[in-house]
DNA sequence: CGATGATTTGATAAGCATCAATAACCGTGG
DNA sequence: CCACGGTTATTGATGCTTATCAAATCATCG
């Protein structure tokens, strides 16, 4: 496609895979992306439920998550999000319904809203790569949805492996070797609780298990999926709602 | 507001709630909608996993259910929608995601693409309004993971009560008297399982809890909220992400 | 009024949470 | 280099929530 033009930021990566995008667009993407950007330090929570940012918030580099708290403390989180994610887009004055959190040394950058509805008025590639990032978003969500009504821990936990090896791999973020990929994971065993609506403990047996059956290794902050086609049947992960 | 002009579909009175619409605006949506529309009888699927549908597809009147299916039979509800709800906007030829059935008889009408987008950048009003409504859509369904990741089975139930109550009554579907409000539900409770990620057994004995407890009444497919206040109060239910 | 689907109830088992305690790991400073 | 405190991971024991299976009752409607 348009790997001739080697897009430098996430951002650009990531919309030139939902539509094919011509020099002008990547160049309009730098320009967007060219004002002053947040540096996030991990663990630290940088967009809080109730807010009113003005531009969108685009993750530029590292991982984070978003929580939802409850008022008795429980806490969810709702998704990952990845290089190149779009974390909120104002309309009007809308308050955020969740916080967001990273997960490590994070880059953010806060985009004229204005601009960005501009340029995607402007190219109708940029259009549909918009609202083709939007969708495949949802779809996430509502997938996540089905992991925490229907599926038992060990698929829950498998699926999201799957998943986010799958996003990884289209920005480059996986190392393959063999028959196995691996990836930097920064997600702390409570994190894949508060994920997967489990308790820790029973997170750490789950993993365990994947462990012994030779399916996944994850040790120093990397997870290595051994066997991902036997951990994809296994927790019924079909990437069909990931691809535009 | 602009209850002058009286908005004669869902559609514009949902908008109407998101922004201020001026005469112009709710003419446009009338137009928007003036096309050969679809009466699709109860438990009708008429959206399926998988297909491309080229209009937007907007939900005029009764209610429907979007369902993902996995393969191996278990069912996952991921949302209710309600009259004047967009139940699909095509995205270059993005496949959808989940089914949708309708609950009720139902009428859709698949507006053009072309013709709603061209609206949304005529109109600043319009603009803000669907671009609201997307937003409100995202976090119903963020709060749904929520409900399925950390809420109990009597929360899931009372907090999905009190939600579709919060949007029926702003399509001014709800019936008022006394403390109570009621309306009609035509949601089964082998439904209400799949929504809420529990068995259809366990559905039974929770709302015979709330029954007992006087905070709820389900009979002839209408439900009655007695003391929507504790309901609310038990299931931590905060109606601020349904608000702009 | 029989037939079909929806709701209700009981009994049992599985899955997962909870509590408690220990072990490994990691960055920090002595 | 080692000691140290905090975070993260691991394991065991126990019990609650909820699923599952089976069957009876209740509505609804042609």
């Amino acid at each position: 496609m348009s790997a001739a033009f080697m897009p430098c930021n996430a951002l650009g990566r990531r919309l030139a895979r939902y539509a094919p995008l011509d020099e002008t667009d990547l160049r309009a993407i730098e320009r967007l992306c060219a004002v002053p950007r947040h540096r996030v330090p991990p663990r630290r929570e940088f967009l809080r439920e109730g807010d009113r940012p003005g531009a969108v918030q685009v993750l530029l580099e590292g991982w984070a998550q978003r929580l939802v708290l409850l008022p008795d403390g429980r806490r969810q989180i709702t998704g990952f999000a990845l290089p190149g994610d779009v974390l909120w887009r104002p309309s009007g004055a809308m308050r955020l319904d969740f916080s967001v959190i990273a997960l490590t040394p994070a880059m953010i950058v806060p985009i004229n809203a204005g601009a960005w509805d501009q340029i995607a008025s402007e190219s109708s590639g940029m259009a549909l790569a918009l609202a083709r990032q939007e969708r495949v978003a949802e779809a996430i969500e509502r997938r996540w949805l089905v992991n925490l009504g229907q599926r038992t821990a060990f698929e829950r936990l498998g699926h999201l492996f799957c998943e986010l090896c799958h996003r990884l791999d289209t920005i480059g973020m996986v190392t393959r070797s063999d028959q196995s990929q691996s990836f930097a994971f920064p997600v702390t065993q409570v994190e894949l609780a508060e994920a997967t609506g489990l308790s820790p403990v029973h997170v750490n047996r789950v993993l365990r298990e994947m462990r012994s059956e030779g399916l996944i290794r994850l040790e120093q902050r990397t997870l290595h999926l051994l066997k991902r086609q036997a951990l994809a049947q296994r927790t019924l992960f079909d990437p069909a709602y990931l691809e535009p």
